[in-house]
DNA sequence: TCAATATTTGAAGTTAACGTAAACGTTATA
DNA sequence: TATAACGTTTACGTTAACTTCAAATATTGA
């Protein structure tokens, strides 16, 4: 349980309130890659790093594919990067479509707002809070 | 061709960047309603305007039922609420999700330039703009 | 009018990201 | 030693959001 210690699938799962069946299916795509003790998984701080990463990932609307080569650019050594321009491009990629995503927010928000209002309008009588 | 005029199935789908088949599924999803001439369908700016918002809806990762939610809210009259309080929650409940997704946004790009840089001193001889 | 092109419907297939179930091994403890 | 709690693998099932295909029908240009 202290800080540093290596994780069971159960914590690693409730930690970050997914299942352990999530967990193994990563490690089958090559998100994660948890030491064993005989068959048992054992899970380190690098490993709740790449979840944390990964899940972040997954909120954005990454595939797991695209998950997994970010996080092997991320901890690749020197000989393994073999066309730096395309993995360049695909850098930019991801960047756009994250200030895409960024901006998409922006206005969903607003307009959230403007659908609040609309609903405080259509039905009048209700509660509201800080008006 | 003309601004305002009714757009074919392939007229909408090329502009969106969608197929035909898209567009009639998500008709019968319940996102659009185009008019008909005969059998044929013919999309009106409405129906432009509530497939720019679905899609944008779908970038953010919104599944096309709580899309179609929003949009039939979003065009709702005064009789149709049936449950404001619901509702609103359901509004709270997408607004914390936007919010958390737009700060994912700014540390997956703040990832992205550490990720970059990370390249350039992996491959230090590559071409790179404005240094 | 007739061929070429566009649109329709229905149904079945696809993919990602898991969920679920079966059958089994391992460990702690009462 | 038994029994519960946790772990394992393998394999099949599920859901959303389409795609692909087929076959019929409609529209348009010469």
């Amino acid at each position: 349980m202290l800080h540093g210690a290596p994780y069971t699938i159960t914590e690693l799962a409730e930690a970050f309130e997914v299942t352990a069946r999530t967990l193994r299916f990563y490690e089958d795509c090559g998100l994660l890659d948890p030491e064993r003790r005989g068959r048992t998984r054992l899970y380190s701080e690098r490993d709740r790093k790449r979840l944390r990463l990964a899940l972040r990932g997954k909120r954005l609307g990454f595939s797991l594919e695209e998950i997994k080569e970010m996080l092997d650019l991320h901890h690749a050594r020197p000989g393994q990067v073999t066309e730096p321009d395309a993995l360049r491009a695909r850098i930019e990629a991801h960047r756009a479509r994250l200030t895409q995503y960024r901006e998409d927010a922006e206005i969903a928000l607003d307009w959230l707002d403007a659908l609040e209002a609309r609903l405080d309008r259509l039905v009048p009588g209700a509660a509201r809070r800080a008006g």
